[in-house]
DNA sequence: AGTGATGATTATCC
DNA sequence: GGATAATCATCACT
């Protein structure tokens, strides 16, 4: 070998046609005689275009002398210029790819979750999340599920850097070996700078398809991580006795709808201590997406009503002990406020004023035998809102509101409905057993 | 350990 | 999208 690696070098204004770059160099490596010049290409082109026809050790032999000649350089840069012409500019166009969406969606959701990016104490969504979901006013006692879902996380984390890390130092040896080898072969082959520079990006996109696969597998480590940590099924912990109450007085005394909306159930979630609740919701596409609401309210209120239907019986007494309880609220308040409604008439603001009572006058009355005291009080101040809904609750109970047409359409646009309706499915078994006790005709199926 | 209560999730419907 | 019904999973009590 007689030379140094010879890259292709791009000559301006050189062609195939004519050959004018390898007049220049025969005129730099030829002699005076044109003739001799043209016997020496000729002889060249002839070996070369012969040499596949040669058996293994001549062709090597050929090679070897070819390499020698004093018109190889010439040769091979204008074989390197004609490779430039042709292969490179029908390659070169279709190269551009648009920045990959799936990537950016991966690298994104590695970020918000802590695992690429800067540490940040274990993840900062994800953490806020799993205190948010957790904790759910029950208490602060989660740390060491914290500390655990941290671990955990950074373990994840480590896993991530190291393989990537791993990855870039297999990519960056396997561009330098490629690199290598093509300048080695540049010796012997027409390769130019661009050339190594499109297979390098080739390769670094191979790479970046496995550094793809490692993204999406770290992702998908990390929302198994989160859905068992913050699946909150998995640690249930019961509101306390004071929310439970607060859930409960206002699902009683809005008994005609109870169906709080998102700003009562954000009134709720405070007076109950109910952090915001982030739950993780998987989407159609398989994909999981954090919203923010206040699902605890509404999960309780969800089961609530759902219970409460199927079994009106069983939560009687219940409803009476807080209807009697927000009465007996509301009397405070108009009893202290300057208000001089007067509370004397039990029925006429409350109840008889809003409900068809025409057919639930004894049924009233086995309300009031049933528990005289609790319906005393809602029948103080009957003027509140909240007690007008106490009493249909009571009233509710004998089975007597839901007939009242006025009623349903003044609280509740459900309550019309004639089927399937919340009222509609209240009334059966206060209907059919009006003074029973809690739990005597219903068949609890819930579990 | 058994069991009912209960908070959360899921499938389905409207 | 929200409500419902069914179900799951855990808690809490016995």
């Amino acid at each position: 070998m007689d030379e140094q690696p010879r890259l292709m070098h791009s000559h301006a204004g050189v062609g195939m046609a004519g050959h004018p770059g390898l007049s220049q160099h025969m005129e730099g490596t030829g002699g005076t005689d044109g003739d001799g010049r043209k016997q020496d290409i000729g002889d060249i082109l002839q070996q070369i275009m012969t040499i596949t026809d040669q058996s293994l050790d001549e062709a090597q032999a050929r090679k070897h002398a070819l390499n020698c000649h004093r018109m190889k350089p010439a040769l091979f840069n204008v074989l390197c210029e004609i490779k430039e012409k042709t292969v490179l500019s029908i390659r070169g166009a279709q190269e551009e790819e648009p920045p990959d969406a799936q990537l950016m969606r991966l690298d994104n959701m590695l970020l918000a979750e802590g695992v690429s990016g800067p540490e940040k104490g274990g993840g900062s969504a994800a953490a806020a999340a799993a205190a948010a979901a957790s904790g759910g006013g029950a208490g602060a006692d989660n740390s060491a599920e914290h500390s655990d879902y941290r671990a955990k996380l950074s373990q994840i984390r480590q896993i991530y850097h190291t393989e990537l890390e791993k990855y870039e130092q297999a990519c960056n040896e396997f561009t330098t070996h490629v690199m290598n080898l093509l300048r080695e072969q540049s010796r012997t082959r027409p390769i130019s700078p661009k050339e190594i520079e499109r297979m390098v990006g080739i390769i670094h996109r191979k790479f970046s398809s496995i550094q793809m696969q490692l993204k999406q597998s770290t992702c998908e480590a990390v929302m198994i991580l989160r859905s068992r940590f913050l699946d909150a099924r998995r640690k249930r912990r019961n509101f306390n006795k004071q929310a439970t109450e607060i859930l409960n007085e206002y699902f009683y005394s809005h008994l005609s709808n109870p169906y709080p909306s998102e700003e009562a159930k954000e009134e709720l979630a405070k007076k109950c201590s109910i952090t915001v609740s982030q739950v993780q919701t998987r989407g159609s596409s398989g994909s999981f997406t954090i919203c923010t609401l206040f699902v605890q309210v509404s999960n309780w209120f969800g089961n609530k009503r759902i219970r409460y239907k199927k079994n009106i019986g069983k939560f009687q007494e219940e409803a009476n002990m807080y209807a009697a309880k927000t009465a007996v609220n509301a009397t405070n308040v108009s009893s202290h406020g300057s208000q001089a409604n007067s509370p004397s008439t039990p029925n006429s603001a409350g109840s008889a004023g809003s409900f068809n009572m025409s057919n639930s006058g004894d049924l009233f009355m086995s309300v009031q035998s049933l528990n005289g005291d609790s319906y005393q009080g809602a029948q103080v101040g009957a003027n509140v809102q909240s007690q007008v809904d106490t009493l249909r609750h009571v009233i509710s109970q004998t089975g007597g509101y839901s007939e009242g047409l006025t009623a349903s359409q003044m609280y509740s646009p459900q309550g019309i409905n004639a089927n399937g309706g919340w009222q509609d499915a209240t009334t059966p078994s206060s209907v059919t057993s009006p003074t029973e006790g809690p739990g005597s005709v219903h068949s609890d199926t819930s579990n």
